[in-house]
RNA sequence: GGGCGGUUAGCUCAGUUGGUUAGAGCGUCUCGCUUACACCGAGAAGGCCGCAGGUUCGAGUCCUGCACUGCCCA
């Protein structure tokens, strides 16, 4: 668009799509490998793979404008700026997506069988998967979309083949038969994780249990009556007095008729309830632990959707809940049941279906956690990984020093499968290919593991994975640690720790791949032959050996991390501070958000909100906002070019020599004024500000800054103040105007990370379509230059403001017409004061609407129709008759203020401590107030004075 | 039960290592179409910084307790 086409309101939908296509088009953000000897600073970022099932929310949005705000901004600051886009097969969500499309169907999974189910997800996943892709599009994600990576890829699928090999070749992940938490409507287990605790109003019932051979009973307390069809013992415990002369006796279990021991154990607490609790080893975890201390059998009432089995006896077939109330029932008609109080139960939900989870017996694989965690544990406290905020830190630290082994094996079809065989033998077999033969029989009968692996295996390994691990690429030489990631809470164990601990795992000596680039160092996955994996390998004899933990240097560790930041950012909340959510209906799409007030808008809404630590409560109106900040910009723009047409068309920003690449502070800026001066400190002030708070991942204060900035400054004040030299009388115009457009230029840049659209379209009319860099995005970062920073200008334009505020506070109060033009008087001591006003006296004339500007020799403070500030008084020659009354009362309270502020000030001063103690700066400081407010003070009581005159003969 | 945050203008939030005069946006009120912009301009009002103690020459800021509120873990 070149800047004849300018409508007059910024129109944000008509260039956004266009930009969001050119940049994709142009292959902008698209990152070569650097080749050896490369210097460039190098900026690699992850993104959070979204789900493919996903759509795009406002905590997407939020995450990615954080992220794009960071990443543009490195690479116009020359980094080679790598932002790795993919999406997460997401195993549970996807399989749920394509079986509910089946049950339209009127079909099963199994109707299908494993193999045309995964076709059909695949097939699924062509039509649907791509739609957050294209919504990051719009958001303007400038990501390098030629590596972009889908977790089931077939190179990314061989290195968790691969990674689970070496795991299991280490010891490290085993298989067996433990408690697990099992989701009886996903009918899978899932991890401690995925499960959500919710506080319920549940009941806990006391039942009795005969003592055999006596008369006696002992009662037992359960929010759980169900279970105890399959209990195998009572537990009371040792030291409990009540219970002593019952140890080594049986129980005979009601209904079920079954004589079960009672046991001592710890399990069991005197001050909780009656002191003795029933055990069930295969439907409690704690349960499960005190059978395996005493041998007890594991008895299973359950099926795998949580119906009764057959072991239930008279209930097997109802549901759990079913059970419950039946066996209540009986229980109460047998006159075992003896109490029923309330009680409040945490109950565990399944993460992605509600459903309430079972404690459920099943074979499982595991990871043992405890060395990977170590390690994890490790980088964490020697600050090879930081978190902001820091208190993420500590969290982080208190939940991995509490881990426990993970469950990662999951019952779906949809993930990737467990690289383990089982042969007729009863052998397992673990490979990275699929094996011909049993090892151990030679047979051939072997079948591959139903299971599927936690996505979130493989998504904790994305960040050498995505980079070409196993193999010793360049990209994980270059891209390996990567910098920063960017990522909300929600996920800081599910995700940012498992990086970490897999990771500092892989990417150590010695599982991290070494030698020279295409040496091939480390043989291919393919290229070992399957039967290896009996060896154990050398970091496997030393957990065997009980060292555990490997004598890694702090380089290797600091080497081995997946990024050496972490920001975790907030949520994004509705107005009223909601959670949002599709059942209550306040979810806000940001699309349409965008679609309302742009994209720019949206972006620069979220990054002004982002202050750490607090959640953001999304409000449209401070959108609506930042849609007015950017039509600002526009017409700004439309000025800057009605001048330059009418100026010289072919103006353009003054860049010399190093072409756009080069920037401290603004190039070719000529300083000939006071706001010249001012305005180009400010810039270079500004700037600093801007990169500082970048740095520190202060979005908010970065936007406000440049908010303030632009609207506040340059609109408000330097535009107004040029107006007279853009004017055709003006011999000054295009000097002028030059300076207009690069401060103009300079200002887009600062501004692009943040609204990268409206940036980039004006932009690229300032150069008339010409520009000579593909795109804004490419040019370089404006950096500060401390030689344009000009305290005194700045102090100069802070009097010349406050004398133009007080001039409009004036004609407000004396209600005079915006038309009139009125004569104003004005003193000042100072000369250097009188002489700053008198050259801007033109200034004050225009932007006041004052004329014939007189400087007096007496002090004008105490007249009604004046102000005053500490340096210069200024009144206006006017006829209208002053709110003698409102005048008075506002002065008094003024009076009042200051009379107190100075009162406070003195006794400081005279104080002993004050004095000695405080810094020498703030004691001068406030000596300088003190005086300054003396001053004021005797100027308000003169007028005071005068208006009690002024009243008394009036 | 354990841990972590929050409480500042009507609303949503800033407030650096303690420095005395606590800011912004939105909203409210008054006035204005001055040829960049009414998605605008000018002006104004509005605050026992949750409560109570303490440390300090000095506390919105540090410490302790309390109240309310949110989150995470069990």
């Amino acid at each position: 668009m070149t800047k004849t086409e300018l409508p007059k309101a910024y129109e944000p939908s008509a260039i956004e799509t266009r930009w969001a296509e050119f940049w994709v088009k142009e292959k902008l953000f698209s990152v070569a490998t650097p080749r050896e000897g490369d210097t460039r600073p190098v900026f690699t970022l992850l993104l959070p793979p979204p789900n493919v099932t996903g759509r795009l929310h406002m905590g997407h949005m939020l995450n990615q404008t954080q992220m794009d705000i960071i990443v543009r901004w490195h690479r116009m600051r020359g980094f080679v700026t790598l932002w790795l886009p993919g999406t997460d097969h997401a195993g549970i969500a996807t399989q749920m997506m394509v079986e509910r499309q089946l049950a339209s169907e009127g079909k099963k999974r199994t109707d299908l069988g494993r193999e045309k189910f995964i076709e059909r997800v695949w097939e699924w996943k062509q039509l649907y998967g791509g739609a957050i892709q294209e919504q990051m599009r719009r958001l303007g994600a400038s990501v390098d979309w030629d590596r972009e990576y889908f977790t089931m890829d077939e190179n990314l699928s061989r290195a968790v083949r691969e990674v689970f090999v070496r795991l299991y070749e280490q010891g490290l992940i085993y298989r067996g038969k433990y408690i697990v938490n099992w989701c009886p409507r996903c009918v899978t287990a899932i991890s401690d994780l995925e499960v959500k605790h919710e506080d319920v109003a549940g009941k806990l019932w006391e039942i009795r249990y005969p003592v055999v051979g006596t008369n006696e009973f002992i009662t037992v307390a359960t929010t759980r009556p169900e279970t105890m069809l399959g209990d195998t013992a009572v537990a009371v415990n040792e030291r409990d007095e009540r219970y002593k002369h019952l140890h080594g006796k049986k129980v005979l279990l009601p209904l079920m008729d079954r004589e079960i021991p009672i046991i001592t154990d710890e399990l069991a607490q005197p001050e909780f309830g009656t002191g003795a609790v029933k055990v069930t080893p295969a439907h409690d975890a704690n349960d499960f632990q005190a059978g395996l201390r005493h041998n007890l059998p594991q008895i299973e009432v359950m099926d795998e959707h949580a119906r009764m089995n057959e072991n239930a006896g008279v209930y097997a077939g109802l549901d759990r809940y079913e059970a419950r109330k039946r066996v209540l029932e009986d229980l109460r008609s047998q006159g075992f049941l003896v109490g029923e109080k309330d009680y409040t139960v945490a109950l565990g939900k399944c993460d992605r279906c509600g459903t309430v989870v079972e404690p459920r017996l099943s074979t499982q694989w595991f990871i043992k956690i405890q060395p990977l965690a170590e390690r994890a544990i490790q980088v964490v406290e020697k600050d090879f990984v930081r978190f902001t905020p820091t208190n993420y830190r500590q969290i982080y630290l208190n939940w991995m020093r509490n881990i426990h082994d993970w469950t990662i094996s999951r019952q779906l079809w949809w993930g990737h499968r467990i690289p383990a065989w089982h042969c007729s033998c009863g052998d397992i077999v673990v490979a990275r290919e699929t094996p011909s033969s049993c090892p151990k029989c030679g047979g051939s009968e072997l079948k591959q593991d139903p299971d599927v692996l936690d996505t979130w295996f493989s998504s904790g390994l994305l960040p050498f994975t995505s980079l070409g691990w196993p193999e010793a690429t360049r990209d994980l030489e270059v891209f390996y640690p990567t910098s920063l990631l960017i990522t909300g809470f929600d996920i800081l164990f599910f995700w940012v720790a498992r990086m970490i601990m897999l990771g500092c795992w892989f990417m150590a000596p010695p599982e991290k791949p070494t030698g020279h680039v295409g040496t091939g160092a480390l043989a291919r996955p393919a290229e070992r032959s399957p039967g290896e994996n009996g060896e154990r390998s050398l970091t496997a004899r030393m957990w065997a050996s009980g060292d555990t933990r490997a004598s890694l240097t702090d380089g290797d560790l600091r080497a081995s991390v997946p990024f050496r930041e972490v920001y975790i950012h907030a949520l994004v909340r509705d107005a009223e501070r909601q959670k949002m959510s599709k059942t209550k209906g306040n979810v806000l799409d940001p699309i349409q958000v965008i679609e309302k007030y742009g994209t720019d808008a949206t972006r620069f809404t979220l990054a002004a909100m982002s202050s750490p630590g607090t959640d953001i409560a999304f409000n449209e109106s401070r959108t609506e906002g930042y849609r007015a900040f950017a039509n600002k910009i526009w017409n700004a723009a439309r000025f800057m070019f009605m001048n330059v047409e009418r100026i010289d068309p072919n103006l353009r920003p003054g860049l010399k020599g190093e072409g756009a690449r080069s920037h401290m502070g603004i190039a070719g800026f000529r300083q000939v004024t006071l706001e010249d001066r001012w305005i180009l400190s400010r810039f270079n002030s500004v700037t600093k500000n801007v990169n500082d708070s970048l740095a520190a991942y202060r979005f908010d204060e970065a936007a406000n800054a440049i908010y303030d900035f632009f609207w506040g400054e340059f609109c408000d004040w330097y535009l107004e103040l040029i107006k007279p030299r853009l004017s055709p009388e003006s011999k000054d115009a295009r000097n002028t105007c030059a300076n207009l457009v690069a401060l103009f230029e300079s200002s887009l840049r600062l501004l692009h990370p943040v609204m990268p659209f409206i940036t980039e379209e004006i932009w690229h009319a300032i150069y008339d379509g010409k520009p000579p860099l593909k795109s804004l995005s490419l040019a370089a970062y404006p950096q500060t230059d401390e030689e344009q920073i000009a305290r005194t200008a700045e102090t100069e334009m802070a009097i010349l403001q406050d004398l133009i505020a007080s001039v409009r506070n004036l004609r407000a109060e004396l209600k005079v017409e915006m038309k009139q033009r009125v004569p104003a008087e004005i003193f000042s001591e100072e000369p250097a004061i009188r002489e700053l006003i008198q050259k801007n006296a033109g200034a004050l004339e225009r932007l006041a609407n004052v004329e014939q500007v007189r400087f007096v020799d007496e002090s004008l403070a105490k007249l009604p129709s004046a102000r005053h500030t500490s340096r210069f008084d200024v009144r206006l020659i006017y006829e209208k008759k002053v709110d003698v009354g409102a005048e008075r009362e506002k002065a008094t309270k003024e009076l009042d203020r200051l009379e107190r502020e100075k009162s406070n000030g003195e006794r400081q001063l005279a104080d002993e401590g004050f004095i000695s103690k405080a810094p020498a700066n703030v004691v001068e400081q406030r000596r300088v107030r003190v005086e300054e407010l003396k001053g004021l003070i005797d100027k308000l009581r003169n007028k005071l004075g005068e208006l009690d005159q002024n009243r008394l003969s009036g």
